[in-house]
DNA sequence: AGGCGCAATGGAAGCGTTTCCATGAGGAAA
DNA sequence: TTTCCTCATGGAAACGCTTCCATTGCGCCT
């Protein structure tokens, strides 16, 4: 409850004017050894600690990162988030959380972070901001990190959706399969880059390239998680004929997969296959098939590059592509394992 | 990258004093209307926002609360956090998020963060802190909850560890189960209050209630998560005789029984009866019996006992208990289900 | 011995607000 | 008309720091 010292008490103490005070804390070279003695002394005796917000007043810099997520939609947040989290801490800065649920909050924080300047940086996760809200950022001069999510006026670091989503298609062709439902995510109306779309691309690649039909009926949207994904699964399982395989957008989106084939008494992976995204861990304990994103790599590389730029904040956007990498476990056929 | 506009830009462009233009943005009563709106003109003219650091510090609030949580041990603490976040979006309050990884960064934070006073508030998760570092949150001021762990110093929201682990092993005992293994969270060295050491007592009342002995063979301590539930269990089932049933203390500890059991070829819940603790999202997905904590609950509740404590900074310390409730699904033997 | 330059230091100014006090205008009461 | 009081307003002070400029004292050079 008592007052907290202030670098006044600290010069009174020590004998010495504030400014001396002022420099012992900077680390300045031109004190005097026993004078920064007398100095550092005060400031134990005291308990003193100097005032980080009176420090950022003048150097404007607030020592605390923001990241905009949408982070209780998928698994997948928390695993990019951990990996931020490890950078983040690693340079000795603070994490500020901007959840996101809906549009509305995501436009609010896209216009009222830059202008608040609580933080120094920004990293956005999966929420690509139109051409207004990514210029805004460069001209208050807010340095911004895209993660998952693409702006070509700031640095972007994105996974190859099209290839992961080829890759995830090619792997169930390969396995015969010829009728191929996909369960994608939300593809935004403006459409601006977004993964879903980059998906579906890759989905039409597989598939053009094994001389297969894309059948629109065998494409539904949803959102990313498994209730969305259960009730797309069901409409698809309920076609006539109905796919042999399906290609899910998350692998929470997966899972619901797996549920409605259970309750549809459909055998996975003999009468059905199917294949996720991102490889969470519930992944590997469903013995799921999926293609895996570096999700932690995505974290710390996006903090990596929001350091860089806030050191040389002239610097141009750049765009980062990360590779996925294929996991094939059971559910696309493997026989089971022990 | 132009200069942000101050107060002073936007007196003068107004033709008026300072004062009144802060009079303007606090909603002072005594401003008269023509003049109010010359001031709103000139604000938004300018694209003018208050400079927050500024505010904060004549008014020493940051608008920020802190959360001291070990992040990433077990999906427990991303739904405490989800109600952390949902109770303080609607308070209009940022999240700070400070990860524990070890005892040395717990410790760093304790003594830290109430120093550096960035957080208006502390919400600690699951970390109990020392007596010492109790008493140093009150002396310097700084309110502060404890969710899921509990110092006689500060305001504490508990689950009822005792009674919820009995649940657990009652509801083992009434299936007619007598040798029940015991996985245990790590109960801390300087045993304060903690999770581990409650759950041991619940789990001695529901045998000595049954008249059963404590064999402490079948008690083993391992960290919270799955790699380790599954050595645990490893060890245990490999006794002899070996448990007929495993109570874990958190549901990836569980999940990773059950892998063990895989493994060793023992039938769940035939020839092995397994329940977890927490009920996280999976344990649904695996038909993981468990013991639910009503964890958003425990979030959004710690966060608006934080509110209390800062708009009535002398109130006095609570202990405020939160109940568990017994979910019984597939691994402790009711029979498959669909 | 005198002058010069540099190292060490003190403290005023300034960061962008809020708050408080002083001032002035205008209306009511006499 | 004069006196008070109230309401609206301007701007200085303060918040706790950093930065910069001025000042002092000392050693070294000539």
């Amino acid at each position: 409850m008592t007052a907290h010292p202030t670098i006044h008490d600290v010069a009174r103490i020590a004998g010495v004017g504030i400014g001396t005070v002022s420099r012992v804390l900077n680390d300045h070279p031109s004190v005097r050894p026993a004078t920064r003695e007398k100095v550092l002394l005060a400031i134990t005796q005291l308990h003193f600690k100097p005032n980080p917000i009176a420090r950022s007043m003048i150097s404007k810099q607030t020592g605390s990162i923001g990241v905009i997520v949408p982070f209780f939609t998928r698994p997948f947040h928390t695993e990019v988030l951990r990996g931020v989290q490890n950078a983040l801490s690693r340079a000795q800065k603070e994490l500020v959380i901007y959840n996101v649920e809906n549009d509305t909050q995501r436009d609010h924080y896209f216009s009222a972070i830059p202008m608040h300047r609580k933080v120094d940086g920004l990293l956005i996760i999966s929420l690509p901001p139109g051409d207004a809200f990514a210029c805004g950022f460069r001209e208050v001069g807010l340095p911004t990190v895209l993660v998952d999510a693409y702006s070509p006026h700031i640095t972007s670091l994105v996974i190859n959706n099209v290839e992961g989503a080829y890759q995830a298609v090619k792997s169930l062709i390969n396995r015969g399969h010829q009728r191929i439902g996909f369960i994608n995510g939300i593809i935004e109306g403006n459409f601006k880059f977004n993964q879903a779309n980059d998906r579906l691309i890759g989905f039409h690649r597989a598939l053009g390239e094994a001389a297969l039909l894309f059948e629109p009926d065998l494409m539904v949207e949803s959102e990313w998680n498994r209730q969305a994904g259960r009730a797309a699964a069901l409409r698809l399982l309920t076609r006539n004929p109905r796919p042999t395989a399906i290609f899910a957008s998350s692998d929470m989106q997966a899972i619901g997969v797996l549920e409605a084939a259970r309750q549809l008494h459909i055998s996975v992976p003999t009468q059905l296959a199917v294949i996720g995204f991102d490889d969470i861990e519930v992944a590997e304990l469903l013995d799921l098939s999926t293609v895996q994103q570096p999700m932690q790599q995505m974290g710390e590389q996006g903090v990596a590059k929001l350091l860089e730029l806030m050191a040389e904040p002239q610097r141009l956007p750049e765009l980062i592509r990360l590779s996925t990498t294929l996991i094939e476990r059971n559910t696309t056929g493997r026989s089971l394992s022990l």
